[in-house]
RNA sequence: CGGGGCGUGGCGCAGCCUGGUAGCGCGCGGCCUUUGGGUGGCCGAGGUCCCCGGUUCAAAUCCGGGCGCCCCGACCA
């Protein structure tokens, strides 16, 4: 039973005055959703079947590789948190039962799963074993945003594999990635399969699903053969003019100037043609100096990440202790250990001179001061892609990820097997997330148009949307009643049947809001010609169907 | 966590500066009208003005505190 009248689908004129993304925008205005709290949504009758398309794609998916559906408590003991070390993540919710013993709420379930596997699986036989779950996921996140894109309690598919060694991994880390581009497909996205940061933790490597589109959170670096996350993206740089070399660096006075903005045109030189000193404290080693090119940008995880270490950028009073005026520090004669980020190429450059209101100029790295190389830039739009191509730099949604764990969590967890030789060894894991909340929100993100969704088949609420003009009783909801009569026999609940008597213009932009895949119209005018008027959302075509083939023509054009 | 903004019928907003009657559009209910792009008319219902405290004869309005929500940034295992 669909019919619009008896439906809550409380769809909306205006879009909330506190929206921006687009996605969150349509999907309250359509009625799919609406606001609990921060970061908490309620999905309507509407929005939770689209929810729950994509959900029966992803068990399709993850059946199709073996991959074996579960369910496992939201609520958990604290202590196996304790054990596996996240139990000080900010994001995980942490409360107490009525005995004042410690729970949380978990944010994966990498804890609870690697639990039972360390206590059922003992041999080599028992692997490999590929597992998932639809469940709710609960963060603590500083700041939810744009609807359902960011949100403290979401739905994910979040799936587990344990194998007996890092080949083992491997096959079905791509099992999964091959499952991930049938899901993607199938739900109609727009999407790049990214290299991403695996964080300190470790693991052997991971990638992202990335949805292009204007609220996406992430950038992504693309060209030809090439896609990565900015976060760890790597690519040459687009060359600098340097000026002429000096047999060795010279003193500039450069009173009140600090900056890269106030220094370069003063001395009438680019950005690019000074170096960025940035005073950091690593954890465990003290202070470094990071020497970036004066037109680059620091990226921190790949700092962190070429450190193994977490870092910090030195505060005023540190700099001025231990490295020099704050605004004229530089590398030659540097108190600290110099790392040079490999962009800037052999040449003069300008530095800060350890002086207040000097800089120095003819600086060459090697020649004037010592330095460890490493790659620890943004890079941007223009440079050269390892594969040769130029990059692009596209903002996009992670709709999902895979991860190879390794051994992180079955070490401290104790999920071990003997192998053929009767020598215990631990469990090789990887994890899998997908949130379907944000495949739903990406493909509105992608395809809406300024009258509303435009959904895909796979996803769409309802994949068919009858309108009948007129009101109750009059001939055209006669022919309207039949024909969604006979299409229920044919596909079921997935047509909406917008039977009020409200006015068309009404029902025609409220239909448009939805964006169902086929809209059929059936007003008098049609009926006069024996025709029902059938419209497709994604390309505004417009077929005439003789009112006695309509279902059949509505079949075709749905499975074309 | 830093910065900014907002909180008044279901939605979108005005009123607040300069204290005294709570208002508009949409939506909602009834009747009539209209039925190929949010039709028109008449009547009507609906508000603890986020909360607590203070000032005052009197607070949506002024003062103090708190809470909530949004945006930007940081963060995002």
């Amino acid at each position: 039973m669909t019919r619009f009248s008896q439906t809550f689908l409380p769809t909306l004129r205006d879009p909330p005055a506190d929206a921006e993304a687009i996605s969150h925008k349509l999907m309250v205005r359509a009625g799919l959703i609406r606001q609990l709290g921060a970061g908490l949504w309620t999905y309507l009758p509407a929005g939770w079947r689209s929810i729950r398309k994509v959900e029966g794609v992803l068990r399709e998916e993850m059946e199709a590789i073996g991959c074996q559906e579960m369910l496992m408590p939201v609520l958990q003991p604290a202590q196996l948190w304790k054990e596996s070390g996240r139990y000080a993540i900010e994001e995980l919710f942490k409360l107490e039962d009525r005995r004042g013993a410690e729970m949380v709420l978990a944010l994966t379930h990498e804890e609870c799963l690697t639990y039972h596997v360390a206590r059922e699986i003992r041999s080599y036989r028992d692997l490999p074993l590929m597992l998932f779950q639809i469940q709710t996921k609960e963060r603590d996140e500083a700041r939810p945003r744009a609807g359902v894109l960011r949100t403290r309690e979401f739905t994910m598919k979040d799936a587990y594999s344990f194998d007996r060694d890092e080949e083992g991994l491997d096959r079905s880390y791509g099992l999964q990635g091959e499952a991930y581009a049938r899901i993607f497909d199938r739900c109609g996205l727009r999407w790049h399969r990214v290299e991403s940061d695996v964080g300190v933790m470790g693991g052997s490597g991971a990638h992202e699903y990335m949805a292009p589109c204007a609220a996406g959170e992430n950038e992504v670096a693309l060209a030809p053969g090439y896609a990565a996350n900015v976060e760890i993206a790597s690519a040459e740089p687009q060359p600098v003019e340097l000026p002429a070399p000096l047999p060795a660096p010279e003193d500039v006075s450069t009173p009140g100037l600090a900056t890269i903005d106030e220094v370069a045109p003063h001395l009438g030189l680019p950005p690019g043609a000074l170096i960025k000193a940035l005073p950091v404290i690593v954890e465990g080693r003290g202070t470094l100096m990071v020497l970036i090119r004066g037109d680059h940008r620091l990226n921190e995880i790949k700092l962190r990440n070429a450190l193994g270490a977490e870092f910090r950028l030195a505060g005023g009073e540190e700099i001025e202790a231990e490295v020099g005026p704050v605004g004229y520090i530089g590398p030659v004669g540097a108190k600290v250990p110099v790392l040079k980020d490999a962009a800037i190429a052999p040449g003069a450059y300008v530095t800060g001179a350890n002086r207040l209101d000097t800089h120095l100029r003819g600086v060459e790295p090697g020649r004037d001061f010592e330095f460890e190389e490493v790659d620890v830039r943004t890079v941007e739009a223009g440079d050269i892609a390892p594969g040769g191509g130029a990059i692009e730099i596209e903002t996009a949604i992670e709709i999902g990820n895979i991860f190879k764990l390794g051994t992180r969590y079955s070490v401290p967890l104790g999920a071990s097997f003997l192998d053929e030789s009767g020598t215990e060894r631990p469990v090789v894991m990887g994890s899998y997330g997908i949130g379907p909340a944000r495949i739903v929100a990406a493909s509105i993100e992608q395809r809406a148009d300024d009258r509303g969704i435009v959904w895909p088949q796979a996803i769409a609420p309802w994949r068919v949307h009858l309108v009948a003009l007129g009101k109750e009783g009059e001939p055209e909801r006669e022919a309207a009643d039949r024909i969604y009569e006979d299409l229920r026999a044919e596909i079921g609940a997935d047509v909406i049947y917008d039977d009020r008597d409200a006015g068309p213009g009404e029902k025609l932009t409220d239909a448009e809001l939805l964006g169902c895949p086929v809209r059929l119209l059936i007003g008098r005018r049609g009926l006069a010609d024996g025709i029902v008027e059938a419209t497709t959302r994604a390309d505004g075509a417009d077929h005439r169907l003789p009112v006695e083939s309509a279902v059949e023509g509505t079949l075709a054009l749905l499975d074309g």
